[in-house]
DNA sequence: AATGAATGAGGTTTCATTCAT
DNA sequence: AATGAATGAAACCTCATTCAT
């Protein structure tokens, strides 16, 4: 008599297991690309288990896809709670974006994805999902305006800065991130900034965007 | 007598159809989405003549990357010869990655795809492309910082914030853009912004964020 | 306390409930359409339950089987057992059969796709029941001769005139039903009778079939 | 050159052939005890090229089930236009639907199956198929009430009752059979009468149950 | 250059049945 | 007596690819 039950392998529940596996073939290779097979084996069940629990493929995918946006707009809120001032915030909010692609790194795989199907796959609860997060952003950026320290931007314009090049630096193929390394283009003219600044880097360059400027550049 | 044949369906050789057929669906369903009967279909042949003459599904799929590839290079080569100062190649620059994925709208879907799926379909030149557009980038900064009105930046997060930016804006959700306009994430405070204006506010941030700037904002 | 048990859902012991919901079951979908999940759903219990109580699919099926032949030779005792001229006998022996198939209406179903299948699935003792009930109606028609009131005839051809016609009209697609309707084949040239009648019309036309003539029709 | 094709296996096209095995098959086991596995084999094709030529199963079933009721519907009209008196007419009418069962076996129990099943599986012209048969006997009958040799019935019943005793008496188990035969349930009291003559019993009852006669039966 | 037909391998899903509790 | 979970086998169907013409 465990505690929970804690015996298959692996730790978490059947479903739980299933889950997790579908999330790191489903980024791996999309939605057709992915076989309900392979995400048998790798939750150890056999396929008509995987369907005892989740029904079909496309039910699976969505409660993937669920998983993944939730995971996002929960850990913003707990981040977001402990600071007030604008500026903080928006440093906050393009770091835990960053962070959670970081720790699910299927999750700029699965977005970008999703976005260039033009959402087919898309459930509701999804869009729900990414609506509000931009909503934290969006009052962020009027409480920035509020302060002094932030001008009129579009919310939209700049979550898609940060999820972009987050959600593309995060995942750039390997042989891409070589061939760069060798042209030097993930450092300046002489520098030799390593990949992992390219999250400081982002981080800077969106506060510089948005923040108030008394010099404006360009025509 | 016609220049070529001239008696098909639709315009162009057998071949050119077909490229361009593949390229729509390539975009809109992902390598594994897309059925090559589809893609038959859509050029008005069959599936064996369509093998007759691109061999077979990924020979298929690397000209249509290729191809996609090649035309941003191009494009921006030509528009950059005609400006001279760093902030105006950087505005052109900005605006032929938004006017070539305007025109061109499978070319985010795929590109993002491939980013997504980790590069597995890539063919080698379709690095080499990017990374050549990357150098122009580069190059553009590097000058621009040397005429003292941009503050050194690492091109790759630049580019990547750009291309971020424009692939999702241009090909966002339908249904997510609709839920957006609702919530007025599209406009400031009060504004009432159209969708067209995020590519100019796109530019605006861009060239703001690279800015040589006097006042530092934040911490 | 109960006489039983009566604590579950419905009326009956679990296994009689799962034979009922079996026998609707095999009725509407014939032993390949039928899902032991669906039957385990309609009796209230869950698959496993099922196989405890009755075994696998086959035995299920017999034992409905069994229950339905059963039903009718014992109602046809009853009855028959209060009359003694022949072609009284004859109209019971008609009338019962409708009426079974009217209160049983699994049980034309479940027989005419046993016909149909060659009896693949059939039990010996299903056999048995319906060569008893042809045993009497065999007898019917013997003493019905010997009053002077039929003429020789087949029994077998009599019992399948009145259970083809009973079993088909007692179990018409409903769409055919009310084609038949419009086209008005259901009443003589310019009559209306109902569906209804038809029971009525089916016994009259047997027992004129079987009746000692004077005038022969026909070459 | 060959004249059409006729280099595969069996004669016919492909088509042809798919069709034909897949009316035994369905004859056999019913829609859903066939396999379309088994089906392909019968044709001599796998089963790819089996869903190449007609969809799917359930389209191949309705293919089958059109080319079962179109065949009788011809026949009748054939055989019809060679007579004028209504009794002969009505005889001709017994005969075809009877020779048609036996030389398209699959046809009664396609037929019963359908009938048992609610008419799930049916296309709407199976259902024209038969109300038109229906038609032609509605006509018979009629005349024949007009020659004053028919009394008025309904023709429902009439086509129910020769339909339920030919599709039943064409097919019925083999078991059962022997076990009538013993029984002597398919002769008269002392009478030997053949397996075959169930045909032509069937066609004198039904004449006679239908005939205009003096002197009614019972109460 | 183009086509209808065919194919093998494999994909998703279903189902009767069993196991552990 | 009853259950949720698991399983192997097989069913239906799809797809990239090839063949004969």
């Amino acid at each position: 008599m465990g505690s929970t039950r804690g015996k298959r392998r692996s730790s978490g529940g059947t479903l739980a297991r299933i889950v997790r596996a579908a999330t790191v073939e489903f980024a791996e290779k999309g939605f057709d690309g992915a076989r309900v097979e392979a995400i048998a084996k790798r939750a150890g069940v056999n396929k008509a288990a995987l369907y005892y629990h989740v029904g079909n493929k496309k039910a699976l995918y969505e409660r993937v896809i669920l998983n993944v946006v939730g995971a996002a707009a929960v850990r913003l809120d707990e981040k977001l709670s402990g600071t007030s001032r604008a500026d903080e915030m928006l440093r906050t909010y393009v770091r835990v974006l960053m962070q959670t692609f970081d720790e699910h790194p299927e999750m700029p795989r699965i977005i970008m994805r999703e976005m260039a199907s033009g959402g087919s796959h898309l459930p509701e609860a999804f869009l729900k999902g990414v609506s509000g997060i931009l909503d934290r952003l969006a009052k962020i950026l009027d409480a920035g305006r509020k302060e002094g320290v932030f001008e009129e931007v579009m919310p939209l314009v700049v979550h898609l800065m940060v999820v972009g090049a987050a959600a593309i630096s995060r995942h750039m193929p390997a042989r891409l991130k070589s061939m760069l390394r060798a042209a030097s283009h993930l450092g300046g003219t002489g520098g030799e900034r390593l990949m992992g600044e390219v999250a400081g880097e982002i981080e800077r360059l969106v506060i510089k965007a948005v923040s108030a400027s008394k010099a404006r550049p360009g025509g």
